[in-house]
RNA sequence: GGGUGCAUAGCUCAGUUGGUUCAGAGCAUCUGCCUUACAAGCAGAGGGUCGGAGGUUCGAAUCCUUCUGCACCCACCA
């Protein structure tokens, strides 16, 4: 066999994946065996995949790939989200570089070009989950906008208005006015932004005096109706009820007064806006005042402003702010910190707007939804989410589903030209139900509702709908793999995805879409900052996949990310798992070039059975760890297994002398060793386990590690009482070692050690190893005191090691004499507790025992320092 | 304004129900090695008052109180 010296990921990961499609390891069907299923958070089709989607996808194939060597019949369902407003902001980018304008294209035009951006992005994200070694049955691959998930959409829709929890009304929305569109709370970023405060005086009619008024908008003053104060203001007590003029636009407006009205925020006197702003809105409708709205949907001034018309809001507010100053109606201005509403998506100002929308009641939908979370029938991973959730379900508001839209599912309202309307899955349908009321009414004249839904209308049914649960609501696919068994999503999407689907759920199935949902952190940069495209921060994931590997990369996700928690993303992470691929390889090629006698003749029984002690050992502390989803610490407990225990402890016992054959059982016990510590290692990393499964036995064509079983613990009791004789074995030759180094002695030269002493564990059976690995001649007992030997003491043993030519002990005598410092603190705070009454009467015997114990051991050892200070 | 989380080695973090002088891992640093699997490596070393203060306890990184600093979420204050 003819092994490269390092390991090759790039050529290794694309001939398995391939192998692992040709054979349909990853293809699922319904059958007798138990269902492990996971649905994609479906990425986004607006572009490539980032650190995020490298993490959370890489804990998904995990537990999948995990689920299937277990025997049960594993799902991952793949698939890619329309992403409404996301994608549509990022087409009509696109058609502007090109020099068109979607107000140029009909609706039709413009869906062609953004199905044509779906079909690119979309299938460069499949790629790349490919290239990540993801192992989902990609013959389920669904897209949110395919036909029956649209229909799954318009069935939700016209469910939900018959039951009367959808309507239409006319609300204060969060509007932008680069989208053009409605945006839901759940859209709008608030951050805090520095801004300046006007102080504009507001004349009284007919008079010199004037009510100060502050706002930071003051392009929105000639949409003022009023002039509020707080009723028991006595400052502005005689303005009540009398009229004062709006600057610029000289409108006479009343004075009124509520006790909204904070007193002692800016000068006490609120101008009301209706139209702009949500609590004057509320007031307007209060004190019945009109409503002049003068912004245009895309944030110009209106014509019912009279004057900056056209103009944007922005510059308005700048022009508006010198207006006021050479009418001598600004009294001052002042900067101040507010937070100002951005959309997730275009980052434009949201602006406060009236306008009919539709809207879905959630008060009823997010009863089942809270309580099935809270009494853990849905369980959440870290716990503390929870909370959260629960905060935002308990102060839940209605949805706001209509966007402005082109791309996305179109709202199933069919109008009749006096805009009575039916919802309806058809025109058709729809003229059934309206003709009745309009005899004259023909169908071509209906007219659909030109809005689509919020691109969460639909993925809020993802677990129902890819297994098409609504159009056959009893179809054996969605029998046997709803619900799913874990959802693995960013905590960020909390709100817009996951409470939505649980509530979808209950809604629509009368059952939780998942058992488990794992939260993952924000993958952020190295100072901090959350990885985004804007900031250029996050690297090109295909370029690191092909730097790094498919394994180096999901290793270096893995190993940082607790669940739950933030992880810092550096490039040494996947440098890292890069190294370990290719130790592994390296522990390969030595085994596979070993030459391998007939007899079964050895003296390894110690290390084998060492090592077999260990490995079910780990093996426990894994499934544990992967019971209460520690993935990270799963894996950097069987790296260090590896690593450490198996490459640096386990082959060095067993590696027979250069050139010299290693007999037929010690091989075939190692090799089965190493198999099982592929399969463990498997679901983390794919591909590099894969290879090394290959070529530890002769395989067929058709096996594979992926279907492989995943090994179990021993139940039965399983002897563990070499790990602790090697514990003291390594501590042992760690010692020698380090006067090995400190002499500076090469490594052929070979040197004797005696030892003299007892103890409570025993290092017999290591002895030989112990001479192996540190090159040792002479390593035996000999009650002889070496005077002028380097020494140590380990176990209740003193160790004189025979350097030759050494010329000065003094590090090794200042190193004893250190230990010996320490070993005399230990003592006397154990005596300290140990003649403590309370501590004996009131501590649990074992602790108690445990301590004199460790008196007796300090003791002894200190005994015995002492003695080789001499 | 309400809420949550965090603070442990130079950096990023582990640390289960309080019990070893237990303070741990990886990276980084330092020393010595191209030793026939691996320099993407091997053998070693140094490094921390577990954010501050108080309390509970025989015993606190761990529980309680408080303070400080940081991060995030939610909320209609111009």
């Amino acid at each position: 066999m003819n092994l490269e010296k390092t390991y090759n990921a790039a050529s290794v990961e694309d001939k398995w994946y391939a192998y692992w499609l040709k054979h349909k390891f990853f293809r699922s069907v319904p059958d007798h065996r138990e269902p492990f299923t996971i649905v994609i958070p479906p990425p986004n089709v607006t572009g490539v995949l980032h650190m995020g989607h490298m993490l959370n996808n890489t804990i998904q194939d995990i537990l999948i790939r995990k689920a299937r060597m277990e025997g049960k019949n594993a799902c991952w369902v793949p698939g890619t989200d329309h992403a409404s407003i996301a994608t549509e902001a990022k087409v009509v980018q696109m058609l502007r570089e090109k020099g068109i304008k979607k107000t140029d294209l009909t609706r039709e035009q413009f869906l062609q070009y953004a199905f044509a951006w779906k079909e690119k992005y979309g299938g460069i994200i499949l790629e790349q989950l490919k290239k990540l070694g993801a192992s989902c049955d990609w013959e389920r691959t669904r897209f949110t906008m395919e036909d029956s998930l649209s229909e799954a959409v318009i069935d939700a829709f016209i469910h939900l208005y018959k039951k009367g929890y959808i309507y239409r009304d006319l609300k204060m929305i969060n509007w932008d006015p680069v989208a053009k569109t409605t945006l839901s709370n759940e859209e709008v970023i608030y951050e805090e932004k520095q801004s300046t405060l006007y102080y504009v005086k507001y004349l009284l009619k007919g008079s010199e005096s004037y009510i100060p008024v502050a706002t930071v908008r003051p392009e929105t003053i000639m949409g003022n109706v009023a002039v509020c104060v707080h009723p028991d203001d006595e400052r502005y007590a005689q303005f009540i009820g009398k009229t004062v003029i709006v600057p610029m636009v000289q409108r006479e407006v009343p004075v009124i007064a509520d006790s909204y009205v904070d007193k002692e925020f800016g000068t006490g006197a609120l101008k009301i806006t209706p139209a702009h702003d949500v609590n004057d809105y509320e007031l307007g409708k209060k004190y019945n005042l009109p409503i002049i709205d003068c912004l245009n949907e895309d944030g110009t001034i209106s014509e019912a402003a009279q004057v900056f018309i056209g103009l944007d809001r922005f510059t308005a507010r700048e022009m508006a702010a010198k207006k006021l100053e050479q009418e001598g109606l600004l009294i001052k201005t002042e900067i101040i910190t507010n937070k100002i509403g951005f959309s997730e998506r275009t980052n434009a100002v949201v602006e406060p707007r009236l306008s009919m929308q539709w809207f879905v009641r959630m008060q009823e939908l997010a009863g089942p939804a809270l309580q099935n979370v809270m009494n853990d029938e849905i369980q959440f991973y870290p716990e503390r989410f929870k909370n959260l959730y629960k905060h935002w379900l308990e102060n839940i508001r209605d949805w706001p589903i209509s966007r402005q839209l082109w791309w996305g599912q179109r709202i199933p309202a069919w109008y009749a030209p006096d805009g009575t309307y039916a919802v309806a899955k058809s025109r058709e349908e729809a003229y059934e139900q309206l003709k009745e009321n309009f005899p004259h009414l023909k169908p071509e004249e209906l007219k659909q509702d030109e809005d689509v839904v919020d691109t969460w209308f639909s993925s809020w049914l993802w677990p129902i709908s890819v297994f098409d649960g609504f159009k056959n609501p009893n179809n054996e696919d969605i029998r046997y793999y709803y619900p799913t068994s874990v959802l693995v999503t960013g905590w960020d999407i909390i709100f817009f995805w996951v409470a939505r689907m649980i509530m979808a759920g209950y809604e629509f199935r009368n059952e939780k879409p998942f058992k488990k949902v794992y939260f993952t952190g924000m993958v952020r940069d190295k100072m901090r900052r959350k990885m985004s495209k804007s900031l250029g921060n996050s690297p090109d994931t295909l370029e690191l996949l092909s730097k790094y590997g498919a394994d180096g990369v999901r290793f270096g996700v893995m190993s940082a990310a607790a669940a739950g928690n933030d992880l810092l993303y550096d490039d040494k992470q996947p440098e890292q798992g890069r190294n370990f691929c290719n130790k592994m390889w390296n522990a390969l090629r030595l085994i596979k070039g070993w030459e391998v006698t007939t007899t079964s003749e050895h003296s390894n029984h110690t290390a084998i059975q060492w090592f077999e002690q260990r490995l079910h050992e780990s093996i426990e502390e894994i499934d544990h760890l992967f019971e209460d989803f520690k993935l990270s610490e799963a894996l950097i407990s069987l790296y260090k297994l590896i690593w450490d225990d198996f490459c640096s402890w386990y082959l060095e016992m067993i590696k027979p002398e250069f050139g010299k054959p290693i007999d037929a059982f010690t091989y075939d016990r190692t090799i089965d060793f190493f198999d099982i510590l592929t399969r463990l290692l498997h679901p983390f990393l794919p591909f590099v386990t894969e290879e090394i499964w290959q070529n530890l036995r002769p395989r067929k064509d058709g096996d594979s590690i992926c279907v492989s079983s995943y090994p179990k613990s021993y139940n039965d009791k399983t002897d563990r009482s070499l790990l602790k004789q090697a514990e003291l074995a390594f501590e042992i030759i760690s010692n020698i070692r380090e006067i090995r180094n400190q002499a500076g002695l090469r490594n052929n030269v070979s040197i004797a050690c005696y030892y003299n002493g007892s103890g409570d564990i025993t290092f017999d059976s290591f002895s030989h190893y112990i001479k192996k690995l540190c090159r040792l001649h002479t390593f035996e007992r000999s009650e002889e005191e070496f005077k002028d030997f380097d020494t140590f003491v380990s176990g209740g043993y003193k160790f004189f090691i025979d350097v030759p030519g050494r010329e000065s002990k003094d590090e090794n005598r200042q190193k004893v004499l250190k230990e010996l410092e320490y070993m005399r603190g230990f003592l006397a705070s154990v005596e300290k507790k140990l003649s403590n009454e309370k501590f004996i009467s009131s501590a649990p015997p074992a602790v108690v025992e445990n301590e004199r114990k460790k008196r007796d051991d300090a003791l002894k050892k200190i005994k015995l320092l002492e003695e080789s200070l001499h």
